[in-house]
DNA sequence: TAGACTATTTTGTATAGACATTTTAGCAAA
DNA sequence: TTTGCTAAAATGTCTATACAAAATAGTCTA
């Protein structure tokens, strides 16, 4: 690069590394813009302009008399994710393991065979898996998966690699259908779930393609007190 | 307001009145910098100020040697639409209609400052509004803006013209998320929504972005047996 | 005619200083 | 003890100027 960084830019890498790196915290007070100027050997404005910039993107937090403090966000989650539950969990510092109910290969019925895409009667993967967070159940997941597409499926220890993983593994995730609601849970669900049936439920249905090969189709139940759902958009040109 | 409006707010306000009316089109290129500061009467660091504001907020894009102009952005998202309560309604074929509750300024408190992002104290529009279906009630909206990026919101007819529709309209919406959670709902929304305390109810928490500016916290209550959520994710690159 | 040079326009970065506004802290007066 | 004043610290806005870098249009030259 025949052109160096702008200094004011070289200010914001330096702010941006303390902030990023947890040296300064959430709240934490920066050096005052003077200070700055100072360490950096520039004039007051260009000091200014640095952290204008970051302000505006929503790293720091002004306020005239007081200073300029480092902005208190909740860490954004992925994405894009595929939203895996083990991750999830293990990411809040829990223990996660899960309960096998049911492994077995079925006949498509009616309602199999429309949403999985598959003809009445195909042989498909199902699953009923229990996952828990330190011993709580957070969620029961009814899987049907298309043999063509993860033929060695019922084969997984899933306690080493949840049905996700194992559908990521096995293909590209390319698109991703979810339909949420909240509803109550029959007598047998709400004992896997150690809930009773007074309490809301998250009900929410994952259908998984490949380019355009429909890979699985699951009902995952969630204890209405014991999860949140959390999702990002983004849309980098608008 | 004893302190007037900043010059460089002033000519972005200018600047801002000229884009959303249409009357400067995608990549109209503006008076450059040396011609605003002579019409405003400042100097050319104070015009610098305001277009580098608009710039890193999307709304112009600059070029050295060229010029300044106005950004081309894309289609509103499909995401934007689907999320669109009056839309969604109109699209089954059913009437649409809502009821505003309440429409007021209001000083914020801890919980909506740390939501919203604005200081303690800041004014904030909030609305509430019950949404809807054929004379059902399938929405509760309760929602807080700031006023610094949509002034006009508190005067919208929400029956010509949604929330949300008015959000879109007055800024380049980048940045969405959900949070998601099914509970039961206090006696008052139960009323409001014409269903009873035990009626699991879907909980969702929308906060709106444009760049990095948080434009709106809004929580949206359905009852759950009237609603459900739906969102597809596509990755190309996948 | 193709290529190199030049001038112009426009944005990009930077400076030093000035004054205003906001907030807090400390001190003095009622 | 409460109130009010003042000083300070810190950000907020603004100016006038300077030079650098990028893109373009026009001109001169080989």
């Amino acid at each position: 690069m025949a052109t160096p960084l702008p200094r004011y830019l070289q200010i914001q890498h330096h702010l941006l590394e303390k902030i990023q790196s947890g040296e300064w915290p959430a709240n934490h007070q920066i050096p005052v813009e003077e200070q700055l100027a100072k360490d950096f050997g520039v004039s007051r404005m260009t000091a200014n302009k640095a952290i204008r910039d970051l302000v505006q993107q929503g790293y720091l937090t002004r306020q005239a008399g007081l200073g300029t403090f480092v902005t208190d966000r909740k860490a954004e989650s992925p994405l894009l994710d595929v939203h895996n539950i083990a991750d999830e969990v293990r990411s809040r510092g829990h223990d996660y393991h899960n309960d096998v109910l049911t492994r077995e290969v079925i006949a498509a019925d009616d309602e199999i065979a429309l949403r999985l895409g598959v003809r009445l009667g195909s042989q498909v993967f199902h699953t009923c898996l229990v996952h828990y967070e330190n011993d709580t159940p957070i969620q029961l997941e009814n899987r049907y998966v298309n043999p063509r597409w993860v033929p060695g499926y019922l084969e997984t220890d899933f306690n080493r690699q949840t049905p996700n993983e194992v559908l990521v593994a096995a293909c590209p995730i390319s698109d991703i259908e979810h339909i949420v609601e909240a509803l109550l849970v029959d007598a047998e669900t709400a004992e896997w779930l150690a809930i009773d049936t007074t309490t809301p439920c998250l009900s929410m249905i994952r259908r998984t393609w490949s380019g355009e090969q429909l890979i699985s189709y699951a009902r995952l139940i969630h204890p209405g007190d014991r999860y949140k759902l959390r999702s990002s958009v983004h849309r980098p040109d608008a």
